[in-house]
DNA sequence: ATTCTCCTATTCAAATTTGACTACCGGGTC
DNA sequence: GACCCGGTAGTCAAATTTGAATAGGAGAAT
């Protein structure tokens, strides 16, 4: 459900399994931190937590000889579907946010788990949705100024229908890209799609 | 200082007084539960953190006629004091975050709080911030794709510069706006920089 | 050989957020 | 008059997030 979540599982999905620290690391490495939460705590809990609810399973808590233990992960069958259901989910859906919107960031992070056609499909659902939305706000604002409202949260409004109106562009952009060849899906290249048990982090 | 905080401090100081529910009520007419985090829990646990921290005090538990009793509360010397700082900070400080920032937000809401010359200074300093990270961000994407990272946080990253380029234009447009005198700023109109002991939330 | 600093890896208490739930009143309606 | 609905006002347990703190080893420097 969470950003964190997803990514959290889709990490440790990617390198097969995977650890805390790894994790941390690699969200690291994408500034995660910035648009996403990913304190060290965070991660931690999501393990533990996907953990309890069988969407992970813990493999082995191997001594290695330099550091404190390390327990590793890697995902479950339910694991497996969950993340695919959430991804999908987390993809198509305008919840009520404004963009950049830590779920979303995330979902398309790891869009190259899905299938080429697939994640067109899903992004163009995506597109019509935030278009919906940003005819809708362009409609509030030239009403001229608001029923009640204080006249200053009005251009709080025009802020977010600029970037309503970037999150458009950019999604068709995406879309766009995918549909001429850009990147390695999930029903092409070698294996992101389905992860052998250490397929090492290709992406 | 989370955007709640702010939220709520703000509100109550711009009804001079207020319980819970009319504060909740004020940010969902502002649409404040869409960009920020305003459920019910969220406020009156603010009020009552902050009322613990001396930054409110209560005002009285008037037992209305209808409905449970209210708790109202107002600001203190301190809370008055801690509002202009965090309004000053939050409005002209670009953190890591992405726009769309739930901080930035909530100051913005409260802008006519300050004086209008002051306002236009701590914008421009933003403005600065956010032109420097631009300028950062796009010089990255040009230099092709990145070091390791998976090509497709490419694409988060295009999003957020665009995101970036919007924050922009809209912050250039609002200082425009306050230059060529629009909004009632706090050394102007009917009081809304002093709030008297029961203004009557005129904004 | 000792101290320092940095990297690995994780833990934990405290703070905050979530959102379902309680409870009370007034007004319509059957 | 009993019943349901919607608005007012707030509580609370559970979930999550924060970020400082812990602890061990490796390599550099004094």
């Amino acid at each position: 459900m969470s950003a964190t979540r997803l990514l959290v599982l889709g990490v440790v999905r990617m390198y097969g399994s995977a650890h805390g620290y790894q994790v941390r690391r690699e969200l690291l490495s994408w500034s995660a931190d910035k648009w996403a939460n990913v304190a060290p705590g965070s991660i931690y809990h999501a393990l533990k937590k996907m953990a309890d609810e069988q969407l992970l399973e813990q493999v082995r808590t191997e001594a290695t000889g330099a550091g404190p233990d390390r327990v590793a992960y890697r995902l479950t069958d339910e694991g497996e579907a969950e993340f695919t259901r959430r991804l999908h989910q987390l993809l198509s859906e305008v919840k009520d946010d404004v963009n950049g919107n830590p779920g979303f960031l995330a979902a398309v992070a790891f869009l190259p788990a899905l299938e080429r056609e697939r994640a067109i499909g899903l992004l163009k659902y995506r597109l019509t949705q935030l278009k919906g939305n940003e005819a809708n706000m362009a409609g509030l604002l030239e009403h001229g100024t608001q029923w009640g409202q204080p006249q200053h949260v009005n251009a709080l409004y025009r802020l977010w229908q600029a970037q309503l109106a970037t999150a458009v562009e950019w999604t068709a952009d995406l879309v766009e890209r995918l549909r001429s060849g850009e990147y390695v899906m999930a029903d092409e290249g070698p294996s992101f799609g389905e992860p052998g048990p250490h397929s090492p982090a290709r992406l």
